[in-house]
RNA sequence: GGGCUCGUGGUCUAGUUGGUUAUAACGUCGCCCUUACACGGCGAAGAUCGCCGGUUCGAAUCCGGCCGGGCCCA
């Protein structure tokens, strides 16, 4: 290792970093599951593996990792896991993308293997940039979901779930992507904004408006307000379809709008989240006129086998030539599409699987979690008041776990595996058991998992659930994540730790902002605004790259991506370089004593804003509040310890008398302190500063828990400061060099300073502190009012006490009497309400005069 | 249309139990290469805290309305 008086000239991130990151072990992030230190789980939300861990994920981290890195410096047993989300369209997508094939060309046991090689490649990828980054991971509890290891575990709490009554399986209206050619929930159903056309036509002598004609094949009523005096006459009757001839039943209903189109609509099974609606509330016949590929069925006639656009252009055709279309105009609508493919989603019946959604037992939970920021409590408490349907889990896709689970050929009957022998794959293999009715012939259920199946109990996988009784480290203390997700993660995770173990699933949650791209937009590849970490960690390194995460926003906000934040924070790092350099360089120079009474002001007063920063940092780590932890730590680096202090102390360490002992363990003290409040934000500039103070890594000290109480060093230190600050502002104003000797300088101040020399040192200057009055004539010029006193005790009165204050004389001022004639009315004169302020007259010797609160400087220059 | 959230110098941002002169950064301007640092130091200018109204002795902060942005939902 290079000599701590030798340190290279520049920090040089690229080195520095890629050197800790080869010495760093990772066991030294494991989990310990004997010790006897509190834990602290992290529920790691585990990312899709893309193959591009992307700033909005190195957000989350940056996070994770912050608190994680503090909670181990405080002494707690860590537990920062890293999963895998594997299953799902994507991948699917891309494998059929890649390999140009659908996934119908190949089996799928081939499919999966294809998907599963892809998922791998990408994981590797994004464990390179994780490791980059310097996350703290326990690679130890890493778990990926498309395992076996994993997925028995999704298969177990489906199971568990099935016997405890909250699944179930019916036919019921769900929501279809025919593209993907599977069901989705409604957590994956995105809405667009869409122009369409509203077709007014002749409904069997009533006129209707709709936006979705191809759907005439399944229309079963008509529906109209029973306010509606237009449609009194329909009341009971029943009407033809045109085109198809079948009888509907007219229904009235409250949640129709007269004033929207004709005031009459056309219920069928099933145009939209409404027509479901009303399709229980009546009883409605079922007709299914769209199929699974998004053709229609053969209740469509004529129109069977065309898709839903070609019908509706047919449809419209044909109404045009029976002269029953009256007229289309355009409307813009939101349509529900697939989150993944865009294509917009149909509301088919199907027999799907089910998970029951209970309102109660989920809320009851959620409020029993701390909520940082809290009131992203509240996303929660909306979207699970407004859930009307219960969950739907099948899909019917190849990449997901298989729901475990056969069906008996002759009698129907359902048939589960042995808890034991999970995974199962039911297509594969066949039960060992027969059934009831003596059969052995089975079908496996080919429908398979919502992949939000897997990752909502990543929690139970994590805290060790194995479905015998309380996993041994539930709940997870913390689960971090975006706000995008609360609806669908945090929602399904909370529902799924109640219904299989009764209680919530975490301590706290911490929800962090999305980042957005410079120009304030959210990124995305059509805006051309995205940013990638890599190019961040090639630019600037790790360690800004995580400052920005700290600073950016405040915690729970967006935060717009910004380069001057990451080029600041590189800034910091250089300054922070240059003190290490001044103070390994001054430390070795000669040793201190511990023990020493540290007695200068200026060390003094150092030791006492060291301590009120500690106590800050500590509590804003505790608050999860990063951006003011960090910047805490920047402000006391920066200007009290670099541009104050240091500067104080300058020239007491240049010489080698007893007083440069005291300022050594002060600057031994402060730096040893800001290595270790820096280390979770800036792992390896921390590692590397402290590595030369001491020789141990700065990761395995203790967090700082540093105290010094001295309220005379604070005060008297501030005024010290300020002398200073405001002689060097003399000088400046004087066109004086802040370096050019500038004579005598007089402080006098209520009490004996020992500033062992420094600021005659820091100001070039003939200094003298006396505590004599200094011998000037004064006058007041004005008066400074204490707002805070004179608003609580005069209230309305305010004014015309301070009026009353200014028309005391100058010896009253001087010298303020007990009471004062306010409005005729003796009241008593409150203290410290006012200060007067001085101009002073020069006598004999010509002098400058500054002051400071009660503190009298006068300059006479050379 | 509903819920949540935000609107603070040119840019970005801190700050709500109401209280003296509103925070820092970037940028701008002036001076200074003082034995850690010019990726620096010292100093300056620049904000009617989105708009309007209310409560109050006093509002960036509390209340009401409006305008604008974002997220989620209908």
């Amino acid at each position: 290792m290079v000599p701590p008086d030798q340190l290279p000239k520049n920090y040089d991130f690229a080195e520095v970093e890629e050197r800790w990151r080869r010495t760093w072990r990772d066991e030294d992030n494991y989990f310990d599951k004997d010790s006897k230190k509190p834990q602290f789980v992290i529920d790691t939300p585990p990312p899709y593996p893309t193959g591009n861990f992307h700033i909005g994920n190195a957000l989350n981290w940056c996070y994770i990792d912050f608190f994680a890195r503090y909670k181990r410096m405080k002494g707690f047993n860590v537990m920062f896991p890293q999963g895998w989300d594997c299953h799902g369209l994507p991948t699917e997508v891309k494998v059929e993308e890649l390999n140009h094939i659908t996934k119908n060309d190949v089996s799928r046991e081939e499919f999966r293997k294809m998907c599963r090689d892809l998922t791998i490649k990408n994981i590797e990828a994004m464990r390179i940039t994780l490791r980059k980054m310097a996350f703290s991971t326990d690679w130890s509890n890493e778990y990926i979901t498309m395992m076996p290891q994993y997925y028995s575990k999704t298969q177990l709490s489906f199971l568990r779930m099935l016997k405890a009554g909250y699944i179930y399986q019916s036919e019921h209206p769900v929501n279809y992507c025919t593209r993907c050619e599977t069901a989705i929930a409604f957590a994956e159903v995105a809405y667009e904004d869409r122009e369409t056309v509203l077709n007014y036509f002749n409904f069997d002598g009533v006129e209707i408006a709709t936006t979705r004609p191809e759907l005439l094949a399944a229309c079963v009523a008509v529906a109209v307000h029973p306010g509606d005096e237009r449609y009194h006459k329909l009341k009971g009757r029943s009407m033809k379809v045109p085109l198809f001839g079948h009888d509907v039943p007219v229904v009235q209903d409250e949640a129709v709008d007269p004033a929207f189109g004709s005031g009459a609509v056309m219920i069928c099974t099933f145009g939209d989240k409404q027509d479901v609606h009303w399709w229980k509330q009546h009883n409605l016949a079922l007709r299914k006129a769209i199929d699974r590929q998004g053709k229609m069925t053969d209740i469509a006639g004529r129109y069977t086998g065309l898709n839903t656009t070609e019908c509706r252009a047919a449809i419209l055709t044909d109404m045009k030539e029976q002269n029953i279309l009256n007229k289309q105009e355009k409307l813009a609508q939101r349509v529900g599409t697939c989150w993944r493919c865009k294509t917009p989603i149909e509301i088919l019946s199907e027999r799907q699987w089910f998970v029951k959604i209970k309102q109660e037992e989920i809320q009851k939970a959620a409020h029993e979690i701390t909520w940082f920021p809290e009131h992203m409590l509240l996303r929660m408490d909306n979207w699970v008041e407004q859930m009307e349907w219960d969950w739907c889990i099948s899909r019917q896709r190849i990449f997901a776990t298989p729901i475990p689970v056969w069906f008996c050929m002759k009698c129907g009957e359902m048939m589960i595996p042995d808890e034991n022998d999970l995974p199962v794959d039911p297509t594969l293999v066949k039960p060992k058991l027969q059934c009831k009715c003596g059969s052995t012939d089975f079908s496996g259920e080919v429908d398979v998992l919502d992949t939000w199946m897997d990752s909502s109990i990543s929690v139970l996988n994590v805290t060790g659930w194995d479905g015998n009784g309380n996993p041994p480290f539930f709940p997870a203390q913390i689960r971090p994540q975006g706000h995008d997700i609360i609806r669908t993660w945090a929602f399904y995770t909370i529902l799924r730790a109640v219904a299989l173990t009764g209680k919530k699933p975490w301590d706290e949650i911490l929800v962090n902002g999305m980042v957005l791209g410079e120009d304030g937009f959210k990124m995305s590849k059509s805006r051309g605004n995205i940013i990638v970490p890599e190019e961040i960690l090639v630019k600037y390194g790790a360690d800004a790259l995580r400052q920005w995460g700290a600073m950016g926003a405040a915690t729970g906000s967006d935060i717009m991506f910004n380069w001057n934040d990451v080029v600041a924070a590189s800034r910091f790092q250089t300054k922070m370089w240059n003190i290490t350099k001044f103070a390994l360089m001054q430390l070795e120079k000669g040793g201190f004593d511990e023990n020493e009474p540290v007695t200068a002001l200026a060390d003094r007063w150092l030791l006492v804003r060291l301590s009120d920063t500690a106590e800050a940092v500590g509590a804003a780590m505790e608050a999860y509040q990063f951006d003011i932890a960090l910047k805490a730590i920047r402000e006391f680096a920066w200007d009290v310890l670099a541009d104050n202090y240091i500067e104080l102390v300058k020239g007491r360490l240049y010489q080698t008398d007893a007083s440069r002992k005291s300022a050594c363990l002060v600057l031994h003290t402060a730096f040893d302190a800001l290595c270790r409040m820096l280390a979770p934000f800036t792992p390896y500039f921390a590692e590397e500063c402290y590595s030369y103070l001491r020789g141990e890594s700065v990761h395995k000290q203790p967090w700082v828990s540093f105290t010094y109480d001295d309220d005379a060093a604070r005060n008297e230190g501030d005024i010290l400061v300020q002398v200073v600050a405001e002689v060097r502002k003399y000088k400046h104003d004087t066109g004086i060099a802040l370096n050019a000797p500038l004579g005598k300088v007089t402080i006098y101040a209520p009490h004996t300073v020992n500033d062992e020399g420094d600021t005659g040192r820091t100001l070039n200057a003939d200094v003298h502190w006396r505590t004599d009055a200094a011998h000037l004539d004064r006058v007041i010029s004005d008066i400074d009012f204490n707002r805070s006193i004179v608003g609580k005790t005069f209230r309305k009165d305010a004014q015309a006490f301070m009026d009353a204050v200014k028309a005391l004389s100058p010896a009253e001022l001087a010298n303020p009497p007990q009471m004062i004639v306010l409005d005729g009315v003796e009241t008593p004169l409150p203290e410290n309400v006012f200060t007067p302020k001085y101009s002073y007259m020069e006598e004999g010797a010509k002098v400058d005069v500054l002051t400071v609160g009660d503190v009298i400087v006068t300059i006479a220059k050379k």
